[in-house]
DNA sequence: GCCAACGTTGGC
DNA sequence: GCCAACGTTGGC
């Protein structure tokens, strides 16, 4: 099984809308970064772990968890004209993006700052808190994924 | 294939 | 709002 961390911005898609959709479950569109579809096509399984993040807001940080909950298939957004995420290039017989359903898990009582995650030297290797890192799905490695979900107990 | 220009991300 | 870091585009 594998872990990753996800980042979306609340303003746009809050872990609540998630708790909030048919069945706690989203596809998680509108990604075009070739590395994160990378990912999401080629390297997630059903049921792997990943963290929600929340970017560009007053307090960055890692919200709760989600599963896996689907093999990767075409992002139905990019064939659509009237989408933000719609792709010219992109035809159902050669789709260019990728995605997973991402089922909600748990809704931690308080946020993992980034702060917070920052303070320790445990987790220096953790993608995001690299210099720079702009990538909206990173790998978590099992040792740093069960060191932050101990972090909120 | 190089690389300058441009656009985006996201913490601060 | 600033700006560093990075990805993408397109002329050559």
């Amino acid at each position: 099984m594998n872990y990753w961390l996800m980042k979306s911005e609340p303003t746009s898609f809050s872990i609540d809308d998630l708790i909030k959709r048919p069945k706690q479950t989203t596809p998680w569109d509108g990604v075009r970064n070739y590395q994160a579809r990378n990912m999401m096509r080629d390297q997630m399984k059903i049921g792997d772990q990943a963290f929600f993040y929340n970017s560009n807001c007053d307090v960055p940080g890692i919200l709760g968890t989600m599963e896996v909950v689907s093999e990767s298939y075409p992002d139905p957004t990019q064939f659509d004209p009237e989408s933000k995420y719609f792709d010219p290039k992109a035809t159902p017989d050669k789709p260019i993006w990728f995605l997973v359903d991402l089922k909600f898990k748990e809704k931690f009582k308080q946020i993992i700052s980034l702060e917070q995650l920052r303070k320790n030297p445990y987790l220096e290797d953790l993608i995001i808190l690299r210099k720079g890192n702009r990538l909206s799905i990173t790998p978590v490695t099992p040792k740093d994924w069960s060191f932050i979900i101990k972090l909120h107990c």
